[in-house]
DNA sequence: TCTTGAGCTAAAGTTAGGTTTAGAAATTAT
DNA sequence: ATAATTTCTAAACCTAACTTTAGCTCAAGA
């Protein structure tokens, strides 16, 4: 199987149903690798149908286009993903879910905790439990709902 | 209990973990109201601490800025979360979480389903149910890994 | 009083994942 | 041959939720 002539963009767009501009968007974030023609425009595999469909799967299992970019170069040889790639990535997709709805889960037992007692210092909330992708920008520690590590120092600058 | 001289930005800071400009940012999109003393600075009802909180809180169950902003909205005189209020919108935030938790669990059936077959058609697939937040911006119908509505027509435009 | 430290504003920068625009060149259709 | 599509590049723009910067002013402590 020599390498034939290849498709242009706007079929991969048509075929994919993603814009013109994410395909080419793509290539710059190293997730396809087309080659060019004698007049300079880009010419994909066929087979890029299936690496563009694998990206947005990805994408909807929450992965960012570097990590999807980590996929793909497990594929030997840089190929589009084989019904066998595709059995041991998924599986990793199905753990990275897991994980997720665990961690949301707890989330919900924690506010299931909250809920009722209506303390508003929420010892034991979500926020207390930071392993969600959000959080802990700052550097300090966050005093919350009013909670304090000082008895009852109030310091009332103002006017 | 007439107004106090109220705090500062820099104490709404230290307790809530938050920054300082992340703070002027939420007053911006309408989330806090303080008033200014002589000098022009911001100063803040101590309770707003627990308005932060909130705000945090609900960042965390998933809520943009402007729903946040609905919420604070629903606190009758503009008022900052109480007990009450808490147990109300915490039990909204918990259907918020198990809808999202739904979700989830649907794609990871719908994976489940797919890790074995290697189609790579997935015609079962999580990209076939959009119920996800982030797909469909495309107008067109999508045709995934390969899958064609047209029999086996070959449009080799290019070099 | 002098000197820090805290606060102020407006505007620009940041990240992710793209889209839009403008003008030119290539390709396809008639 | 000519007209209509596509494609090309580079740069600007977009949203969300902030941060950073610059240049000042205000407030607090010794």
């Amino acid at each position: 199987m020599a390498k034939s002539a290849g498709v242009a963009i706007g079929y991969l767009s048509e075929r994919s149903g993603l814009a013109v501009s994410a395909i080419r968007y793509y290539e710059a974030q190293g997730l396809l690798e087309p080659w060019r023609n004698a007049g300079g425009q880009r010419r994909f595999h066929r087979a890029d149908i299936r690496r563009l469909s694998f990206i947005m799967i990805a994408q909807k299992f929450g992965f960012s286009l570097p990590e999807i970019r980590g996929f793909l170069k497990t594929l030997p040889g840089g190929r589009t993903p084989t019904p066998e790639d595709w059995t041991r990535i998924s599986t990793g997709f199905r753990e990275h879910l897991n994980a997720r709805i665990e961690t949301l889960e707890k989330m919900r037992d924690n506010l299931d905790g909250c809920i009722g007692c209506g303390c508003l210092s929420l010892p034991k909330c979500a926020l207390y439990n930071p392993q969600d992708q959000a959080a802990q920008k700052g550097k300090g520690p966050r005093y919350l709902m009013g909670d304090s590590p000082e008895p009852a120092a109030a310091p009332e600058k103002g006017a």
